[in-house]
DNA sequence: ATCCGCATGTAACCCGTTACATGATTCT
DNA sequence: AGAATCATGTAACGGGTTACATGCGGAT
């Protein structure tokens, strides 16, 4: 059934599509608006996904649909499925790999806000630590190599240094949000 | 001649094979150990790339050198041409678009990177301060997102403030920089 | 009648991934 | 001879980008 994995792309448009349901135009329009969107997906992009998560059956459309204020062309308004929401609810929680967690931290943002809705206190707090501690390895990654490595490049030097910043600061980020997170014991 | 623009992936190689004349192999060695090359190439990507790079004239394969210390297949050593070496020093002086900085920040510390043995020092000054206002350009922009809307979701507006918090990070590291590499004035 | 804006769709092209194949050399 | 290692290469496939095409309604 689920004939193969879903890409980053499409699990973010079908987390879009299960927070509302929305057509492909509403979509693109929404990546546009938003900061984190500084990705603004092209049709030939957009549409075929859309395609082939129905296809896979996560998501339907919901024919007819007021065409809009200013009519146009009928809209596709897709909703998501029993099984789209079971998907994405798998997608949203799972855990983060430490390995890749600097190539995937926007996604795993992502994942933090589109699990809001979803997922109760606690298991929230559970996907934040693991991302806390996946980003802690990495910065203590980072410097150990920077320890254990002399360069013949300056220049590699301070690049090192700046991902060490940058992680360190998604890392306070981290601990911070945690904190207000966390119930207050009594 | 130029064909047609370069890959990001392609500038990166080049500029690896300017800095110190490489194989294939060697290159995905470097990819492997270093910390920022969180990203390893596959053969499929990485050979089809040099073969492009060379045929448009922008490396030479460096016929018949010594087969490495136990040897192997023949290995291809590729240098840089001089148009190689031109569209290379062309790309590490780029100025850095404030619109995409975000998206393109990992590029821009490569540059970054690769400029030290081509630059003067003036040059780099003026790079890393063009880096430095499109953060601060980030920055503001974030920051008057985040004032002027409200979330109906409380993620988001933690979300948004990673973003921030990353973004600072940068610009701090930006601003340490231009003052590490600024010769004392006297 | 036409042009503009909403909304979806499609085709050519490029490139990266996965997975496999192949050469050449040394070690056992 | 066979296994291991170094090193390059290739084919199938998937998906994104660019650029263009198409429908349909309202405004001039």
């Amino acid at each position: 059934m689920a004939t193969r994995q879903l890409t980053d792309f499409e699990h973010v448009l079908l987390g879009m599509i299960c927070a509302t349901p929305s057509s492909g135009y509403d979509l693109k329009g929404r990546f546009a608006t938003t900061p984190l969107g500084v990705y603004q997906p092209s049709s030939g992009a957009l549409y075929p996904a859309l395609r082939r998560l129905e296809r896979k059956g996560l998501i339907r459309s919901e024919a007819a649909s007021a065409p809009a204020v200013r009519a146009a062309r009928r809209r596709h308004v897709y909703e998501p499925t029993a099984p789209g929401r079971a998907a994405h609810a798998g997608w949203v929680c799972m855990p983060v790999e430490a390995a890749t967690v600097s190539r995937d931290l926007g996604l795993h943002l992502m994942r933090f806000v589109m699990m809001e809705p979803l997922l109760p206190r606690a298991e929230v707090l559970q996907f934040v630590c693991s991302l806390r501690d996946a980003l802690a390895a990495s910065v203590a990654d980072l410097e150990r190599f920077v320890a254990t490595s002399s360069f013949d490049n300056r220049h590699a030097g301070l690049a090192l240094d700046h991902g060490v910043a940058i992680h360190r600061a998604s890392l306070e980020w981290a601990e911070q949000t945690i904190a207000t997170l966390t119930p207050v014991p009594r």
